[in-house]
DNA sequence: GCCGTTTTCGGCCCGACTGTTTTCAGTCG
């Protein structure tokens, strides 16, 4: 784990703990605050000159960081983590337990862990607790029940298209003026907590029951006039607000976030002596749309993408981020040659059908025995059969190209004879992915200066609530391939998102070039290309930073310039 | 704990819903 990573776990951890011995709210917040800067920050804490010069970090906390870049631990972190039952972080997590309830059932009933809880409420001990009903620790078993069988955050491929699926169903209802999908969904994030919907309706009542009622509904949380939440048998949470048709534009803006996002806006808009809720922006009164809410605070329109509160309060005017339309290529694919499902033709019509001029055909290489690596001879063979589809097809041009292992020393898996007789090369590393920063930066370097390679494809491997991946140091990456013209992949299939939006704004930031590619195995894996698209945007890509936005002529010079 | 174009002290975003109360605390987003 990345320093960077594993103090924003500690400090997240300080701030927990603060909560739950009733420390002030806003010391909890200042430390959360600290862990969110960690985890947003590219460059490697402990190489920071300054600590103290980043927005959120003062005093006490540099001190605390500076402790654990020295001696790996902080000892008032390990003071504060013996004052209280570890187990209690968990049972903070339990939905409708907050630090107040927390305490009290560590003081009042012993719990110190999710085991005794469950142990405290099947014995009675919870019964005669102040301010503990019934429906209160009926309201903690079903949650801890929820707790015990999942965890993780869901991926945005498997939540959008739920959003999506909901907002269709109740976009029919009687009365429904307007409806959309909210928080991190919208924003494009690469895992979801719960699904946001928004909507307005001449009849409130019809709608939330409507809502409720979803075949996928296994519980109701709550069922309020203006807010409902369910949960879905799938464990996704799902919350409804309904607001009035001349709020949607505030009610949007709220709902969608980041909550960051909206403390900053609210502070801006403190400090022009104006007020902003989720019913609008006073004095004027303005609520109607997100447009008008920022023009009024003297804010261009920022695409949900980017609030995040990292930095587009200074923007001067909207970036213009890359979309679905921009994407006029595909370079990094599979076919049944290797472990994809279509053959070459069937790959090149499913592009052409998508309005692409190129596709790159990028099968394995003899490394990869599982996903029916090519060993050089067939390789030789596959790239005549390319060069022979290209050659049959008149509107679309057909790369012959591979996706080489980078091994372990950061060689690759064919010689250079055979990669210099490819139109595209994408190396990409897919074992050993648990090597240190110093030896997966190095790694990755010798593939970044290689001069037959395009694209670093899925430049850590990780898999998002599954495999870590490699942990490199990535200004040294970016610089490097901001040298050598390798453009870094944004692979767009959502276990992947590899790399991720910090790493992409990082990567644009220094001038660098980026590839969205689906890895698409079969047609409908195209449809990825939605999620790295989102990952481009969240990382302020515009479309002069992504070769796959290249006309036809200035892509095949982008390809040949090193060669 | 963090911050500063009135400030190095005194603020720090704000409203809905639930469950338990009988006027509101706690949680959530």
């Amino acid at each position: 784990m990345s320093t960077n990573t594993e103090l924003a776990k500690i400090f997240t951890a300080m701030a927990t703990i603060l909560e739950i011995k009733g420390e002030s709210g806003f010391k909890v917040n200042a430390t959360v605050k600290v862990a969110r800067v960690l985890e947003n920050l590219v460059e490697d804490i402990a190489t920071v000159d300054k600590i103290t010069d980043i927005t959120g970090v003062g005093k006490s906390s540099a001190t605390k960081i500076q402790e654990f870049i020295d001696t790996g631990s902080i000892s008032s972190y390990e003071e504060l983590r013996a004052s209280i039952p570890q187990g209690l972080l968990e049972v903070m997590r339990v939905q409708g337990l907050g630090p107040k309830k927390v305490r009290q059932l560590w003081q009042e009933a012993d719990v110190v862990d999710i085991a005794s809880l469950r142990n405290a409420i099947d014995t009675g001990k919870l019964d005669n607790l102040p301010r503990m009903g019934k429906k209160t620790i009926e309201n903690i078993s079903e949650s801890l029940n929820f707790i015990e069988t999942t965890g993780n955050r869901t991926r945005i491929g498997i939540a959008l298209p739920i959003a999506e699926s909901i907002r269709g169903t109740l976009e029919q209802v009687s009365g429904v003026t307007n409806i959309s999908i909210a928080g991190s969904i919208r924003r494009g994030k690469e895992t979801i907590g719960d699904i946001d919907i928004l909507a307005s309706t001449f009849e409130p009542e019809l709608l939330a029951k409507s809502f409720c009622e979803l075949e996928d509904v296994a519980t109701v949380f709550s069922h309020g006039e203006t807010k409902c939440s369910v949960r879905l048998s799938s464990g996704m949470q799902v919350d409804l607000r309904v607001v009035d048709d001349n709020k949607f534009g505030s009610a949007l803006l709220y709902f969608t976030g980041s909550k960051e996002h909206c403390v900053l806006l609210r502070e801006i808009a403190i400090s022009q002596d104006k007020k902003l809720n989720e019913y609008g922006l006073e004095p004027r009164n303005i609520s109607e749309t997100e447009e008008a809410i920022y023009a009024d605070l003297g804010l261009p329109y920022l695409p949900p993408e980017i609030r995040e509160d990292r930095g587009e309060g200074e923007c001067k005017n909207t970036p213009t981020l890359v979309t679905t339309e921009d994407i006029q290529c595909d370079l990094h694919c599979h076919t049944l040659a290797s472990d994809g499902k279509m053959t070459i033709k069937e790959l090149a019509q499913e592009a052409l059908r998508r309005g692409y001029h190129t596709i790159a055909v990028t099968d394995h290489s003899q490394s990869q025995p599982q996903a029916n690596g090519l060993k050089p001879d067939r390789m030789l063979e596959h790239i005549e059969s390319i060069r022979a589809v290209n050659e049959s097809m008149k509107d679309i041009t057909i790369l012959a190209g591979s996706e080489v292992d980078i091994l372990p020393d950061g060689s690759l898996d064919y010689d250079d004879d055979l990669l210099a007789m490819l139109d595209i090369v994408v190396a990409s590393p897919h074992a050993t992915l648990t090597q240190s920063t110093k030896e997966s930066t190095k790694r990755l370097l010798l593939a970044i200066e290689h001069p037959l390679v395009h694209i670093i494809g899925h430049p850590t491997g990780r898999i998002i609530n599954k495999r870590k991946g490699l942990e490199p140091d990535m200004p040294t990456l970016i610089s490097a391939a901001k040298e050598h013209k390798t453009a870094l992949e944004i692979n767009a299939n959502s276990y992947r998102l590899d790399l991720r939006d910090i790493h992409v704004r990082a990567t644009v930031e220094a001038g660098g070039m980026l590839a969205i590619n689906t890895d698409a195995h079969r047609a409908e894996d195209f449809d990825q290309l939605q999620y790295g698209i989102l990952t481009g945007r969240r990382g302020w890509l515009t479309p002069k930073n992504c070769i796959n936005c290249l006309e036809h002529d200035a892509l095949q010079t982008w390809l040949v310039r090193n060669c």
